[in-house]
DNA sequence: CTGAAAGCGCTTACAG
DNA sequence: CTGAAAGCGCTTACAG
């Protein structure tokens, strides 16, 4: 391997101090070096294509520049769509990003909080997956810099940027009971994650609100393990029976893509059978037969406001920010007022 | 910020040096060290909680365990679901990833790239955009530990792992010609790239192999601006006039999704009217109406393979190793014998 | 105005 | 068998 110049190698040339090249590279100091030994050190710097080694520069000052991101799968297009804004963001700052996944398990993600931490990052983005709160105590015990993303814990005071979900929820609700729909069933993730059971409670509160009637056995909760099988387990029977339900919310993108297929194989018709509402914006929806209405989550925000509100944290550490940010309703063919379906 | 143990720490507690300290603490010259002192030793380090700082041990040993990982764009599910094998693969052997997306330009993969070095990364998983051969022969003579991962140049002898994309799209065309489609067309990206420019050679030289014909205009490439327009203007093309083409093939992912779309709104029948073979797998396939036939990407054994021949690299820098993985052709419902088509 | 010296937290060749 | 000393490549308080 070529050998790396260093700043040992600029000073032996020009004839100085390390001190005094590195003074000059980092723009220190400016006024008291002498412009010509500066211009030659520069040009040396130049002439041997000087690279500095980020190691020992963050050795000396205990900073990296770099940020942990922990989400629960990068592979998840949410997930990797908001990595790619934190990198975008956080190369704008010159910060690089290292990622890993927690696959939604604590143990893991303690694991991986360690490693990060030994690798001296700087700061931790963190999605965390259930029973994490203490591992999130202790991380503000240590005084590293956190901010979360997506979830997180209500009893804890974090920094964190996350949807309005309750929100979210009650307003498609509202959007569904507007186009008079009266019987609204939910598939939600079976889960403690904070921003999972605020949409239920968007949902609840809504249909009170809206004076619908809430059947226990429309609000159903469906674990990980086979979950596109008791998806569609779900739909039939939501969709069979006297009083079948009209129209449905599916809580996260992955129930949403269960469901569409299920919706699919069992040739419902939507919106006329049933009206869907889908969270999360994908792609893929621009391949079912009707327009898809869904809950929009302002990724791109999210992500810059997560590494802006870690940056911040960088500089004053004491300072706590709360962001809540509303989802948007894209309202399409799959939620048309009932007054103008076609008959079937 | 609470202060973190160092080996000096527990040296002075323990009243050794930490010479002695990091001996024990890595389980070097075991036989050397009396028992007491090392049992006193890693209980310390345990009462203390220590951590080890891997910026220093970096700076010492100038390995870093981490790799770089410069992909297109993260957020395509792809390179998504590559990087968590990648992630995966990295973790297994103790090595951490930092990501960063090069959006297929040049400029911004060289400054990723010089980015990354600075960090001293051990070594460095790209998937190159068009036009960085340069960069790459820059990286061989600093002798850069590298893999070339789902691209490579064929003119460069570096290491990579790919897909023999020559043989995946070879294959489609031979099964789209046994299922009796005779005039099958293709619509790629526009672009040097090697991978893709394999496809078109392997659509080419099935065409030839299979006695169909060839004609210029079922050949469409599509530039990056406007593509979803100049996908379904290309579609229908393709489907109108008196000769319509009977069996498309779409070269990547982006491009299939576009065209899938497309066909959905001229409203195209499939197969009837039109065959598919799309290219990647997708959980959005599911929501088309057709179940769809699709060249299926070993994309773990890719990212696993990238990881190992990495680290292979690391141990015996002089080695090369170039792997072409063979694509599955997953035949489904969208390309069905033409005997067996249902009239229309 | 300039630069020698100390030190960040480790590892390891080397001397005793 | 044990550990003091040097050094990785930087930065910066401090002395001149």
């Amino acid at each position: 391997m070529q050998k790396k110049t260093s700043l040992k190698d600029i000073a032996q040339v020009v004839g100085v101090s390390t001190a005094l090249v590195s003074y000059v590279l980092n723009n220190k100091k400016e006024n008291r070096i002498s412009k010509e030994v500066a211009k030659r050190i520069r040009q040396v710097a130049k002439d041997l294509n000087y690279q500095p080694n980020q190691i020992a520069k963050s050795l000396k000052t205990s900073r990296t520049r770099t940020l942990g991101l922990i989400v629960a799968d990068i592979a998840n297009p949410f997930f990797a769509t908001l990595a790619r804004y934190i990198e975008d963001e956080a190369d704008k700052h010159n910060y690089t990003v290292i990622f890993a996944s927690s696959d939604e398990n604590p143990d893991k993600c303690q694991k991986l909080i360690t490693t990060l931490l030994n690798r001296q990052v700087d700061g931790l983005i963190l999605a965390p997956p259930a029973g994490v709160e203490s591992q999130v105590i202790d991380l503000q015990k240590k005084g590293i810099p956190l901010v979360l993303v997506d979830r997180y814990f209500p009893d804890i005071r974090t920094s964190y940027v996350a949807l309005n979900n309750f929100q979210a929820m009650y307003t498609a609700v509202g959007h569904l009971a507007k186009a008079g729909y009266r019987r609204v069933g939910m598939i939600t993730l079976d889960t403690d994650l904070f921003h999972i059971t605020e949409r239920t409670r968007g949902y609840l509160a809504a249909l009170q609100d809206n004076h619908l009637t809430t059947r226990r056995s429309w609000l159903k909760s469906i674990g990980p393990s086979n979950l596109p099988a008791d998806v569609a387990r779900t739909l039939q029977a939501f969709t069979t029976g006297p009083q079948p339900i009209e129209a449905v919310l599916f809580a996260s993108n992955v129930i949403a893509m269960a469901g569409l297929k299920a919706i699919k194989s069992l040739s419902v018709a939507v919106p006329n059978e049933l009206a869907v509402v889908c969270f999360d914006e994908t792609d893929a929806y621009g391949l079912f037969d009707t327009p898809l209405t869904y809950i929009r989550q302002p990724v791109q925000e999210l992500g810059q406001l997560a590494v802006s509100v870690l940056l911040d944290t960088l500089a004053i550490p004491s300072q706590i920010t709360q962001i809540n940010l509303d989802g948007q309703l894209i309202g399409q063919a799959s939620t048309q007022p009932v007054s103008i379906l076609l008959p079937d």
